[in-house]
Formats: structure tokens, sequence, C-alpha cells
DNA sequence: AAATGCGACAACCGCAGTCAC
DNA sequence: CGTGACTGCGGTTGTCGCATT
């Protein structure tokens, strides 16, 4: 058997939340804190799904939640980062400290689609709009890549926003953003080599970052696990960071979890390739 | 002043992956 | 090991407030 009933959906309330249910939680959860969110409904005296507990947390009563409009510099992100990502609300958020991806969400939809389009650009696939109809299967993210060269974490940007240099293949050399998915021929996997700093995002990185690389098994994985850790990777500010505060040597473990060579170059887990070094909390080939 | 339209955003729904039993 | 609950995510809907007619 398995667990019983995540909760009664007969007995909870559904839409608006007034400002008593809103204490509740809060109060709950400064006492006891996140988690468990099956139980908290019945223990914060709450008539709520825990499901609807969590995304009213989530969402609208954290206290580090950066509420109000969102910057010029939030934008710019937002939109270079869904023309990497695509829908990955939750994995953007994950970038932009304070915002939810609920709120990105909706601010994508309600602002940015706009925008976007009144400049002439596809939404979906951050291409002109007289060529979009042109192309044909090609994903927004196919000819996009990471430029790690120049990545900054705080030049022109809020704080704790850390953006690699965004470029399309189509400014850089073949040999610097290859990519074996989309229409283009295949080269042949010396030629990777020469990827070094230019990454492409359907291809070539993807780090389980919490990780060490012996737990690595991704190289072999399956290809769903791939761009999971694909996208695990584009949320490690904040852990490196974190590892960072709590000891040096934490965060040097976590900084050798992140040997970019390992995707290009189709090294074995753990294996470091003899040029890497320590770059913006990663290991990469110089 | 009332009716209507529209934009913004909170909340819900359904699905998929994970994990407890 | 199979089943089913839990969790998190993305898409969609509902509701509210403001602007326009």
């Amino acid at each position: 058997m398995g667990r019983s009933p995540c909760c009664e959906k007969a007995h909870t309330n559904k839409g608006a939340w007034t400002k008593e249910e809103d204490q509740r939680l809060i109060n709950y959860i400064r006492t006891h804190g996140e988690g468990c969110w099956r139980s908290l409904p019945k223990a914060a005296g709450l008539l709520r799904c825990g499901k609807s507990c969590r995304l009213r947390w989530i969402n609208y009563l954290r206290p580090d939640l950066k509420r109000g409009n969102f910057t010029e510099e939030e934008d710019d992100l937002i939109i270079k980062l869904h023309s990497l990502l695509g829908n990955k609300w939750s994995l953007i958020a994950g970038r932009l400290p304070g915002r939810t991806d609920n709120e990105i969400k909706n601010y994508w939809n309600t602002h940015i689609k706009r925008k976007l389009i009144s400049r002439g650009i596809d939404p979906q696939t951050h291409r002109p709009l007289n060529s979009a109809a042109a192309t044909t299967t090609t994903t927004p993210s196919a000819k996009t890549c990471l430029d790690f060269r120049n990545s900054t974490s705080k030049e022109n940007t809020p704080d704790n926003i850390c953006i690699p240099k965004i470029v399309n293949s189509s400014s850089l050399d073949d040999t610097k953003c290859n990519s074996s998915t989309t229409e283009e021929s295949l080269p042949p996997p010396q030629e990777e080599k020469k990827a070094t700093f230019a990454i492409d995002l359907e291809l070539s990185i993807g780090l389980p970052f919490q990780s060490n690389c012996t737990k690595s098994g991704f190289l072999n994985s399956s290809s769903s696990a791939e761009s999971k850790a694909v996208f695990d990777f584009l949320r490690p500010q904040v852990k490196v960071e974190a590892a960072a505060a709590a000891t040096p040597s934490t965060a040097a473990v976590v900084a050798k979890a992140m040997c970019l060579c390992n995707w290009q170059l189709g090294l074995q887990k753990g294996q470091m390739c003899s040029k890497c070094q320590p770059f913006n909390g990663l290991f990469r080939c110089y």
C-alpha cells in the first residue's frame, strides 16, 4: 500500500486567500519551517490543500520575494534565458533572485511577449518574425550558445545575477558552437575539442551540480537525464556562492564538480582534462 | 453612471518524476 | 518490486481593477 491521501479536497477552501489564512501560513512556517506540505494545512489550522499552501508561500508570502516592477536588466535576462531554455520558468526564476517562476511566466505572457512582437521578434523562436516562418524545426536554443569568456556576475547586472554572454552561432566560428542536434552535419569527435569557450546548450554541457564527478554517469545517461543536467547547470550560482560562504574547501569541492571539458571531450567520470583551471566556480580548459 | 473590454496576476489543474510503503 | 502518494512544474483559467465607450 502507498501513503495515505494527500488531502480531503471536499473540505478545503478554494480561490483567493484571506489575510487570516496568509497569517496562519506565515506563522506556521516561521515556527516550523517549510516542508511536509501535506500535513501543514491541518497543523496550521488551514482549510487548504497542501499544494495550495505551497503555491501561496512560494509565489506570494516568502519573505525573500522581490516585489515590484521588473528592471530592464531583468527583462533582458529573462529574454536571454528564455531564448536558451524555452518555457522552463523555474530555471529562469533560479537565475533571478527574488522572482518566482509564476511571476516570470505571467510577466512573459503579459509584457515581454508583446514587447518582442512589437520589435518584430517571434517570442517563441527569438528570430525575426519574417524569417520565423521560413525556418524549419530549429529550436530557439539550437543555435544559441553561452559564452563564458567574458561572463560576469556583477557587471551591469543586479546583485546575484550571473549572465553568461549569449551569442548566436552565426556570429561564431562553427568550431566554437557545434550542435549535433541541428540540421547541420555532425562534426567528428575530435573537432569538438576546438569548442573551448562557446557552449551549445543543446549538446555540450549539463552537470549534476551537487554531485561529484564520480556520480556523473551522465555521459551514458538517458537524454532526459542529460537535459535535466543541462538545466541543473544553469542554476548553480546560488549554490556556488552558498558553498563558498560555508567553507573554501566546500566551494572547491563544488567547483571541482564542474569540469566543463568532460562534456565536450567525452571524458569519463571524474576525469579532469590536463588544461583544466578554475573559472567562475567552474573548471574548464584554457 | 453603467456597460464593456482589456490587462495583470493569483490560483488552479493536470502531468511527470520521485519516493515511501 | 509494484502501487500510489508527494512534490514540483508548466499551462490555463478566473478574478479583479482600470480604461474606454
